[in-house]
Parts: structure tokens; C-alpha cells; sequence
DNA sequence: CTAGCCGTTTGATCTGCCTCAAAGACCTGA
DNA sequence: TCAGGTCTTTGAGGCAGATCAAACGGCTAG
């Protein structure tokens, strides 16, 4: 249901009031991904749009010859999908277990002509997403690796409290798993695996971050990130 | 005049009534752009938004010490600015001598808030620019030189006869201008202005495109530029 | 406990693009 | 027409990151 949705105050559906959300419950439904499961291909017919209601998605791209790009990460509250399109212009795969609130295209589009705000609220999302998208193009196209792998710690570090601790005041941690990975990571940053390896043991020997694992990070030195990042 | 504007039909004004565009007109102005200037500058308050009326302007961010990446070109019926966010997350200028029409943000937004088609219009806009984006980020983070400058010719191509002939059918031309300089493409390809010059020397020499002076260009083999594109 | 697998790290070498340098082409104004 | 500027092309050499290869470490099933 809806109303007790864990991102019904964060995702688009937040400004919708009690009848809207009702109508709105009528034409979604719940759909569960199990880790490595793709919820939209690349050139498929834009059948879905969705929510993200809990866990961590991809998006990404992939070349004739098998280069694959990731174009972000969708979280908790996150849309994803393409409305008011004919294909969809990437895939999307679940990182981790995830939940998602999954509508038909067409459905949604006629309930968002009807409701300026959700409309509203999803034009707000999407130039809040083109400018992240931008903001990583400077990444891509101008830093080196060392400044691309400080950039993404700190990224996921920002979006990881933003998707868990919605109310325990703005404290972004210092300690967090990586969804993803290093094969991953090579993909969100434009690099090869052994490039964001060799990063990772550079950083650790600078005392930079920790790691206990392969998945955990703790950041130590989160000064020197941000100077790479900057 | 609006109902004069040459992009009337194609910018983010085109399903108004004449009533609507008259109020609109009310709010903006027209505003000539020289080559080089500056619209908008990454990081100042966000007041203005606006629409391509002519001219071909690029958005674009910098790294502290300089480095230049360009995030994308807007051409005539293109929209520019970043309603509902308080600073400019980039820098706009022209590339060539350009028109705009100009709005104050916050008129925009009031004006936005009550006529739905117009906030519909942006959406779509938002969202195909987002994809066009996200496409960019496969080249930046995954292709090579010569793939990169196959990419961006034919980018150009169909972007130009777009923004010219907007009815004489839907032929994509083989013959047009380059919009900006070398160090300018390098900058938007994510290389440097040295390899750039040299992969336009080697398209010559191959006879995938031929030249007269620096800008005008024109394709010659089309299929071999849309293999390295693809 | 052990074998085998997969993801990761480390090492060695290669290469595409960058950097630095200089010559060449075009444009503008005198 | 020529001088001087700017933009572009070409050349030589270096380096960051890619590629190829092998060792390592953690996890799971037997």
C-alpha cells in the first residue's frame, strides 16, 4: 500500500494527496528483483515505469563489441524507466535484492495529464538527474583515475544516507558497503578493473580509506577525497 | 513577436493557444548574444531561463585548474537554464552570434505552474535531453578517438539540418558547418585538440570526409562513420 | 578440512593519447 | 600586399591506463 510506503514521502508520488494516491495504488504493483535480475533491456519497447522502493539498481549501455557503460545508479525513491517514449534507451539491472512499484507506461501517462503534480514532481527529478548525468560527464571526459575513484566514494557515500537514514539529521557517514562490484566500478568510472584495483590499494596504503573486506569502506581521510574530487 | 518566432512550432511554446502565448510574451524578451559571450555562468544565482531562437551556443563545466568539459550544444528551439534549482550548474555561451529569448526564472516558473502543457512540453524536452546525455557518457567513458569524432560528425549532421530546414522533408545533409573550433571539439569529445586535428587528418586521407577550409565538411562515406559510431 | 570456483590483486609489458615543440595555414587590418 | 595574430597541423617522445598473465583470497559444497 501507498500510504505505508517506505518512500512515499521521497519519491514523485510525494506531493499526491490521499484520493490521488489511492488511484494511483489501483494502477501499480509491487514487484520484487532478485540480485543480477534486469527489470528493463536496452531497445525493448518502453512497456513499465517504476519507483525504486528499496535496494540499488544499474543503468547502463553497452557497445556493439560488449563495452559496457553504467549511466547511474538508481536508489530508494529513485524513477526509473522512460516515459512518453517508444523505447527504452537503456537497461536496468538490480545490484542487490531490490522492491520496486512498477506501473504500465500508458497508465502512468494518463494519470500524470491528469495530475500536475506528479508531473511536476517528475520534472523536478528528471533535471535533478540530467544534472548529476552532466556533472559525471566532467568525470568521464576529464579526470584520471585516481580523481574518478575519489569522486564515486564520495558519491556513494552521500547517496547510501540520503536511501537509508531519511531522518536522522544530514550526518553523511564515513562508513558504507559498496553495491557494487570492481568490475562494476570500472564501469561507472570508465576505467578497467585492474585500474580501479590498483586505485583501491593506493588509497588504502595512503591511509586514505580503510576496507575491511571487499566491500567495506571506511573513509579516513575524507579531505583528501574531496581535494580529488573538487 | 511570438507568433512570429521562427521556432514557434518547436520549442517548449508550441502547444499554446494564442492566449497563453500572449501572456508568455509578456514575460520574456529577446536578447542578442554575440559570439563568445556569456549567458549564464556555472555557479551564479539562477535568474534567467531561456529559449534558442538562432545561433548554436554550448553548456559547459570547468575543473579548478581549468580543464573544459562540454556538457552539450543547444541549437534553435533548445531550452536553456535550470528552472527549480537555485544556482547554474553550468556555463552557456555562444558559439556563434546567436538570439534568445529570454525569461526571469521566477516569472517562468509561476507561469510553468499554471499551464500544465507548457511544464509537459519541458518534461519531454528534459527527458530527451537527458537521454541524449546519457548516450554522450558511452563515448566519454568507452570509445575511442576515431569513434568519438565519427560520433560527433554525425551528431552534427543530423543536428544541423534539424535546426535549418526544419520542412524541406527529412534528408540529412552531408554537407555543413562546424559550429566551433578544434579545442572546442576536443572539449566536448573529452581529448585533446592535437588528436582531434589528427583524426580529422586521417578521415581526410581515408576519404570518409572532405574539407574545404577548417569547418566546412562533408561526408563522403557515411556507412564507415556510423560503423565507428555504433 | 579441502577442492574448486570466482572475484580481486599484483606484476610486466604495451599502446593510444597526451604533452611539448615547432612549423604551417588562415584571417584581419594597415 | 604584407605583418602579425590566432588557430591548426605535424612531429617526437613520454606516460597513464589498457592489456595480458598469473597469483591470491574468500566462499561454498562435498
Amino acid at each position: 500500500f501507498c500510504q505505508a510506503c517506505s518512500v512515499r514521502n521521497r519519491a514523485i508520488c510525494a506531493d499526491l494527496d490521499d484520493q490521488e494516491i489511492a488511484l494511483l495504488n489501483k494502477i501499480g504493483r509491487r514487484r520484487g528483483l532478485a540480485l543480477g535480475e534486469t527489470l528493463l533491456w536496452q531497445g525493448d519497447e518502453a512497456v513499465f515505469v517504476a519507483n525504486v522502493v528499496s535496494g540499488v539498481l544499474k543503468l547502463y549501455t553497452q557497445t556493439i563489441d560488449g563495452r559496457e557503460q553504467i549511466l547511474g545508479l538508481a536508489y530508494p525513491s529513485d524513477f526509473l524507466g522512460r516515459p512518453f517514449g517508444e523505447v527504452s534507451p537503456y537497461s536496468v539491472e538490480a545490484l542487490s535484492e531490490s522492491i520496486v512499484c512498477v506501473f504500465q507506461r500508458s497508465d502512468f501517462e494518463r494519470f500524470a495529464e491528469e495530475h500536475g503534480r506528479l508531473e511536476h514532481k517528475l520534472l523536478e527529478r528528471t533535471l535533478g538527474e540530467l544534472d548529476r548525468t552532466r556533472r559525471w560527464m566532467l568525470l568521464l571526459g576529464r579526470m584520471n583515475a585516481e580523481e574518478r575513484l575519489a569522486t564515486l566514494l564520495l558519491e556513494i557515500a552521500s547517496r547510501t544516507v540520503l536511501a537509508t537514514c531519511e531522518n536522522t539529521g544530514w550526518k553523511v557517514p564515513d562508513e558504507f558497503e559498496l553495491p557494487m562490484s570492481r568490475q562494476q566500478i570500472a564501469d561507472i568510472l570508465g576505467l578497467t578493473i585492474e585500474t580501479v584495483s590498483r586505485q583501491f590499494t593506493k588509497f588504502r596504503e595512503e591511509g586514505v580509506i580503510e576496507m575491511r573486506g571487499r566491500r567495506d569502506v571506511t573513509i579516513r581521510k575524507r579531505d583528501a577525497l574531496e581535494m580529488l574530487a573538487a
